[in-house]
DNA sequence: CGATAGACTGCAATCGATTGCAAGAACGCT
DNA sequence: AGCGTTCTTGCAATCGATTGCAGTCTATCG
């Protein structure tokens, strides 16, 4: 059915060998049989079968990316970054949704090992250390966003006590003293870390940490809405949130709705991580960028530094941390300006009451 | 390094013939035999080479999954179907991203089928008909959510035009009349055919169609935008409008905000397809879901079909049609009845007047 | 007790490439 | 012309499995 090298060795009167010789331009050609067997395997339609080729080289050109999910957008960012990277190098990438879960991930594992690929860029569930460590003898491997403590893999992560860092004092610049953390667990890294940087930043400003302002809780919606009730109900409500765990966003934009919160002018919202919508969103929402295409791209460039030097690119580095950045936008305001009174253009078909919109005015003059 | 078929034979001091029967468990070897050598290969840690055993039986166990983005909530929700219902069957899935461009989409078909890959399942763009047909006869392919009209390839559609017609249906039943339309460019199927749906309900309640309430265009958000301004500017405007292009949504969202106007009570708004934010923004938008879930399982059911039927996996069937329904939450409101006056308990810190807040309520009494 | 079917097992070819080794061709030099 | 290089090319082994064919061994039957 397909065209195989012997085709295309028998088309031309050579020997299988030489036609493979002269199609992967080793060099070990004349000049004319090369060019002779480029054009006839062009006319034949010959593509060489990966399969075979790999079965003798070992390669598959296969890179494959576990992540925990495709819902979370800065994963989505990755993919894309890394898909186009590698696809520029013709390798193929194996998207693989972990779920976050170590069985699945320890599943997984297996199964990109067997398939014999090229290499690996895995966000770890961090239950794995074992596993991940056994593997990457046989092949190269990346770690991603996360670390697994049990390995010394090469890792590439977000600089989360800069980022929490950043938008702590951001706000602190916008005259807030009171400012709520909804944070991620604290057994991950990234929980803590950003922990840290909410820490410094208050420190460094002389205002002294108040524990009933943080809430820390699972990856998860529901994590925001308790979180930032228990922070609207306290007896001294803060003035700004600061919500450092991405999944919970959507919990905390609920409840101050629910609650016909204003936002900026009753509290200034400050988010990790971007999602497509919130610069679409009314008001646009301030964020802490954790910079996933730069993330996925220094990734891709040390998994191919590791995989061409074939086993020992340590360069000694094992963890590499990239800047967030903070992008604002108009969810966060000046604490002791007035509340904005800026001309209301009601010039829509408005029906209700001026008590009801559907969304305050964009902060900025 | 790793555990050959031939170590886990010498080991047991059998042929490598006899280890490889024994193994796949043909039922050519003893029963003694064939325990003895999967504990040794157990032992030993034996994992067959997919590569070795491709390159002989012509099959990888790779399924690709071909989609155009991973933004979009829909295609999230399919590959995360796919992947976990190939895992199953212990095949990895290849998930690949064609950007629903035509030039990147015929890239990585070729691609893939020169990985040998098992099966795909592919959302097209309509452009590549020739090469997929020409591929169909090497690999089963199924499409999916769009056809491709240069080919006859079994494809797995979502009813779009029973989905506009529910939609519409139920606006109509909630008392509007004047009903915008924001829809996908005409020259997609999926845009034409929930046009149509659109219009048949209009037609059955009596309603004559008026095109200035249709707006179609680009899967962007600005689509959305100046398709809501354009509606929203009429002299008579509508008191409904339904999105019926999902990229769209935002741009909607986003004007209304800007105007203040408040959802529902000013505008009810319906949408095409789940985000999961949705359910979690005040108001919950409610939507047409277009089955993606139910689309990704028999797309894969039927991909499964052919790859077991070998060729001639024609069920005489060549496009399946799963049903959407209806999804109400709290973005649509009665028309006839007065605009609600429930109680608002503003016990939030609200500093700010009560002439901005951040959403609206809920709609449900 | 010999013949024969049936159950296991092993040999060797095969899938489609890559690659070490050696033979043959072409060329330059003295 | 003779000899040694340098280029090209082909032969054959190899990667790690699967599988047709044939041979061995046991058991069963006449």
């Amino acid at each position: 059915m397909t065209v195989t090298l012997k085709d295309v060795a028998q088309a031309a009167r050579v020997s299988v060998s030489t036609a493979s010789r002269a199609l992967t331009g080793t060099g070990l050609t004349s000049e004319r049989t090369q060019q002779r067997l480029t054009r006839i395997a062009r006319e034949l339609g010959y593509r060489p079968n990966p399969i075979a080729r790999g079965l003798k080289t070992g390669q598959s050109r296969l890179v494959a990316l576990l992540v925990h999910n495709l819902t979370n957008a800065s994963f989505q960012v990755m993919a894309e970054v890394v898909q186009a990277r590698l696809k520029a190098l013709s390798y193929q990438m194996l998207l693989c949704i972990g779920g976050d879960d170590p069985q699945q991930e320890s599943d997984t594992l297996t199964t990109l090992v067997d398939h014999r690929i090229d290499g690996l860029i895995v966000v770890p569930t961090g239950k794995n250390g074992p596993q991940l460590k056994a593997l990457a003898k046989d092949v190269p491997i990346v770690c991603l966003v996360r670390r697994d403590d049990a390995t010394d893999l090469e890792t590439v992560l977000a600089d989360d006590p800069q980022g929490a860092y950043l938008g702590t004092r951001h706000l602190i610049e916008l005259g807030h003293k009171r400012i709520g953390l909804i944070v991620g667990r604290q057994d991950t890294t990234s929980g803590r870390e950003r922990l840290s940087g909410y820490v410094r930043a208050l420190r460094e400003a002389g205002i002294t940490r108040d524990d009933t302002l943080i809430h820390a809780g699972h990856f998860v919606p529901e994590t925001g809405a308790t979180g930032c009730r228990k922070l609207l109900d306290l007896s001294r409500p803060p003035s700004a949130i600061f919500v450092a765990n991405h999944e919970a966003t959507l919990g905390v934009l609920r409840v101050t709705a629910e609650r016909n919160i204003a936002i900026p002018d009753d509290l200034s919202l400050l988010c990790y991580e971007d999602m497509p919508w919130f610069e679409w969103h009314r008001p646009a929402i301030s964020i802490v960028d954790n910079g996933a295409r730069d993330l996925a791209n220094l990734a891709v460039d040390r998994l191919l530094h590791r995989m061409e030097a074939k086993g020992n690119g340590n360069d000694g580095v094992r963890e590499y941390r990239v800047g967030a950045r903070l992008i604002k936008r108009d969810s966060c305001r000046q604490l002791d300006a007035p509340v904005s009174t800026r001309s209301t253009k009601p010039k829509s078909p408005s029906k209700s009451s001026a008590a009801k919109s559907s969304a305050s005015k964009p902060a900025k003059v």
